[in-house]
RNA sequence: GCCGAAGUGGCGGAACUGGCAGACGCGCCGGACUCAAAAUCCGGUUCCCUUCGGGGAGUGUGGGUUCGAUCCCCACCUUCGGCACCA
């Protein structure tokens, strides 16, 4: 027998692979029979601002594996492919630390990485390959950014921007964490500018239903969180002296008789309109300031302005108040004040002396309210917004907390985007045929405060495609998740040059079978390539509406008790580990370590137990291949034992998703088969554990099949559990009294229930517990065990 | 404050539908091989008591349902995650 030399077979293997093109799948041509059993098996794709993959990535892409070798073994047509999410901010930046030009940097990256995942032996459809930064890429990015203006979805509008002053750019409401911005830590500005902007919020109610979409609840209600859906009531409160209409978002309708006073925030337009000097110094002050400070205030401040509201049920006058505990960007950004109940208006009635009705009873009837009183909470509002709205002063509305997404950067690393401001014609798209619009290779990108394409003379300026007069380019990129939002479709279809990709093989192979990534994107790339998906299949491109049928979320491995992140710098990479053990030994760990949807300790050592468990498998499986029978029996315990391991790692890898405990199921079989090497049955056990770890472990397993005298275990069917030998014909029947184990019995699986009952009563242990006395009670399950009660 | 998830040996974890708690692995202890060590192999390893037959306790805490609860119900504690002056 050889020693277990991973390097060697690993390589081996790899190159027959590649060779062959083991994993290659191509896509059904036009009118030929597709089979009809088609998985799409995805893992977020990797974004290469860093020069090496981190266990986070093995983890994900192993898990990938796994099951795209039980389903391609089980005779499905599996679609595994694999691209670089290649623009952005962390990589330009990473550019500029190294003094280098973007490009070069990430294209480094991603054959350091490409290397890196075929060493570890993925099946991969490399033909399918994609990166976002490739103009094959991104001039259907740019086209798609037009379908998005085109069908309204897509829009220019001036207004409060998150600005991060380190980065230079704006950035995403998801990555603002405290105020802050996640990637920097520097502290968040407000700043008015025109940017790009898609209409997330006309889907807000769709994206709240995930048909047929299989996904954690836990994700579903970070989403559900984020959109912030809230039914309530739009109502209008006149000022008289001035003759004008402020309206006021409410959900408690029902205490409009409560309200005692009124609440503008600092940057409504009524304040720069009509208010005070005074409130007017008190807004810019306040407005100067963070959300998040505002928030951190205890303490209740305000203004009053000078004017009147009235009061729409009953004609009172309200003063009008301004105060930085309302806020501009939720509802209208005005309120209808009700102190007794609500706890912050509360606060604010008692700093500033306002007066306090009670309008609900501890019933939670409404009282003080004339004619509504007595009504429920729920009565009372729709009530009061009936009556309103017969008088033209309400509507039951819904508010979102969802914003319209805003995709401009004012970076140089990103897509750019298609459009042209012409002083005569306005904006302008570029024309279809001129796509895509080139990123040029400037000499100087680094972050001056405006974008470093409109420096670039010669690419800003151009001729109006539309009056052929002078006009510019838009000088920004696209937010890296407009990349992001579309890629999972171009897989199916990446060398399409005429088209993003045929609607009917788009069809055929999605929605995407199975999604597995990290859940810090459920409010930014889950959320918006739904988005996408959602307008696609509205514009008949798709003809589906959720992207992800289902979804996985792996947990994160840690180092030293925090996650692995670049930022962080405890990044621990694939690449000693493999050079120490090999390929496969990294593949069992990482699965090994624990269920993958929870957080993991990446423990060096750990591994060491696996590697053991390989040299082990490699001397027992020649074992068997020496000294076993050959054909060999198919019936004995091992067999019996075998047919077990099949049965479970397929429920487990197939249904439960879960990978860790397939390992340990193999390892039984092999410490059983270990000690019996020469059995009948020993053969067959062999082949079965060489068999199933094939999808975990796929060199070995590859070796030790040709040991085992066969070929090509990468394409032998998935082995299915003989049901017959499911069934055993002994167990061990548990005996207890009053709920105690007190025996364990060897009996026959034929058994009835009084032969199981009068067999566990001749027991000396159980008749020693009985005390002579005859049980109260006898509970019997057949194949598990007999309980008497006393 | 609202919403969600999780608490099991020294450690990672298993127990899938209410039926043997601790599979598998790490670590540790003992033994074999060795001049010795590493590697490998064999055995042991929840805790307490024990006359070595066995007995008792035990899955965050306290209750409940049940012949029987890690699993179901109620209350609480702790940890983690999301949202949050959101009207």
């Amino acid at each position: 027998m050889d020693r277990y030399e991973p390097h060697e077979i690993e390589a081996k293997w790899q190159r027959v692979w590649d060779d062959e093109r083991a994993f290659h799948v191509p896509n059904p041509g036009p009118g030929e029979a597709a089979p009809e059993n088609h998985w799409y098996q995805l893992e977020m794709l990797p974004y290469p601002s860093g020069p090496s993959l981190h266990m986070g990535h093995v983890l994900n892409y192993t898990m990938g594996d796994v099951q795209t070798h039980v389903r391609r073994r089980s005779g499905w047509n599996v679609l595994r492919p694999m691209g670089w999410d290649a623009f952005g901010l962390p990589a330009e930046n990473a550019a500029i630390r190294e003094g280098r030009h973007p490009r070069e940097t990430i294209e480094r990256n991603i054959e350091t990485m490409r290397a890196q995942m075929k060493r570890l032996g993925w099946a991969i459809d490399w033909e399918r390959e994609v990166a976002a930064h490739q103009p094959t890429f991104y001039r259907w990015t740019q086209w798609l950014f037009q379908q998005f203006v085109k069908n309204g979805l897509g829009y220019r509008k001036e207004g409060p921007v998150n600005w991060c002053p380190n980065d230079q750019t704006v950035i995403a409401n998801e990555y603002i964490v405290d105020g802050r911005c996640e990637r920097c830590g520097a502290e968040v500005e407000l700043r008015q500018m025109t940017q790009w902007f898609f209409k997330t919020t006309a889907y807000a109610d769709e994206l709240l239903e995930y048909e047929g979409a299989e996904w954690p609840e836990k994700t579903m209600a970070i989403q559900r969180n984020w959109i912030g859906r809230s039914e309530g009531a739009e109502l209008l409160f006149h000022v008289d002296e001035l003759g004008m209409d402020i309206p006021v978002f409410t959900t408690r309708a029902d205490t409009l008789f409560g309200a005692t006073f009124f609440v503008v925030a600092p940057e409504h337009p009524f304040v720069a309109a009509h208010a005070s000097a005074e409130a007017q110094d008190y807004a810019r002050r306040a407005g100067a300031r963070q959300t998040e400070d505002r928030a951190a205030e205890t303490e209740k401040t305000g203004v009053f302005t000078g004017h009147y509201a009235t009061n729409p049920v009953n004609g009172e006058q309200l003063p009008i108040w301004v105060a930085d505990y309302v806020l501009m960007d939720y509802g209208t950004g005005a309120i209808m004040a009700v102190p007794a109940h609500d706890e912050r208006d509360g606060q604010f009635a008692e700093t500033f002396g306002l007066p306090v009705v009670q309008v609900i009873d501890d019933d939670g009837r409404l009282v003080n309210s004339e004619r509504f009183d007595g009504l429920t909470i729920e009565e009372g509002a729709r009530a009061i917004v009936a009556a309103l709205e017969a008088e033209g002063r309400g509507k039951a509305t819904v508010n979102y907390r969802l914003r319209d997404w805003s995709v401009s950067r004012q970076r140089y690393w990103g897509c750019p985007i298609p459009y042209i401001h012409c002083e005569q014609c306005g904006v302008v798209p570029v024309p279809e045929e001129e796509l895509p619009v080139l990123l040029p290779d400037i000499e100087d990108y680094a972050p001056k405060g405006k974008p470093p394409l409109a420096q670039n003379e010669e690419y800003m300026n151009v001729d109006c495609p539309q009056c052929g007069g002078p006009a510019r380019r838009d000088p920004d990129t696209m937010d890296t998740f407009v990349d992001s939002s579309w890629y999972f479709i171009r897989y199916v279809d990446p060398h399409n040059e005429t088209a993003p990709w045929d609607r009917a093989v788009a069809d055929y192979w999605m929605p995407v079978s199975q999604y597995i990534g990290g859940i810090d994107h459920a409010t930014g790339h889950l959320l918006y390539s739904r988005f996408f998906v959602k307008a696609l299949n509205d514009w008949g491109l798709l003809g589906f509406r959720e992207p992800f049928a289902r979804l996985f979320h792996q947990g994160w491995v840690q180092l030293g008790g925090t996650k692995m992140s670049k930022t962080k710098g405890n990044v621990a990479g694939p690449d000693e580990i493999i050079a120490a053990y090999g390929a496969d030994a990294v593949r069992l760990y990482v699965l090994f370590m624990g269920p993958a949807d929870q957080d993991m300790e990446w423990v060096p050592e750990g591994v060491e137990g696996i590697v053991r468990f390989l040299r082990r498998f490699w001397r027992v499986i020649h074992d068997v291949a020496e000294r076993a029978p050959s054909p060999g029996e198919r019936d004995g315990t091992l067999a019996r034992k075998a047919n077990e391991t099949i049965a479970k790692v397929t429920d487990d890898v197939l249904r439960r998703f879960q990978f860790h405990t397939p390992i340990a199921a193999v390892m039984e079989l092999v410490n059983e088969l270990s000690s019996a090497p020469d059995a009948p049955d020993a053969r067959v056990a062999a082949e079965t554990a060489v068999s199933v770890i094939q999808p975990y472990a796929p060199h070995i397993a590859e070796e030790l099949w040709t040991v085992l005298g066969h070929e090509r275990l990468w394409e032998e069917p998935w082995p299915e559990a003989d049901e017959a030998l499911l069934v055993r014909e002994t167990y061990e029947l548990v005996v207890q009294v009053n709920g105690k184990v007190r025996d364990r019995l060897q009996v026959e699986a034929s058994l009835g229930e009084d032969e199981l009952v009068a067999l566990a009563r001749e027991s000396e242990k159980v008749r020693s517990h009985l005390n002579g006395g005859e049980p109260r009670k006898t509970i019997v399950v057949p194949g598990k065990l007999v309980n008497f009660v006393v």
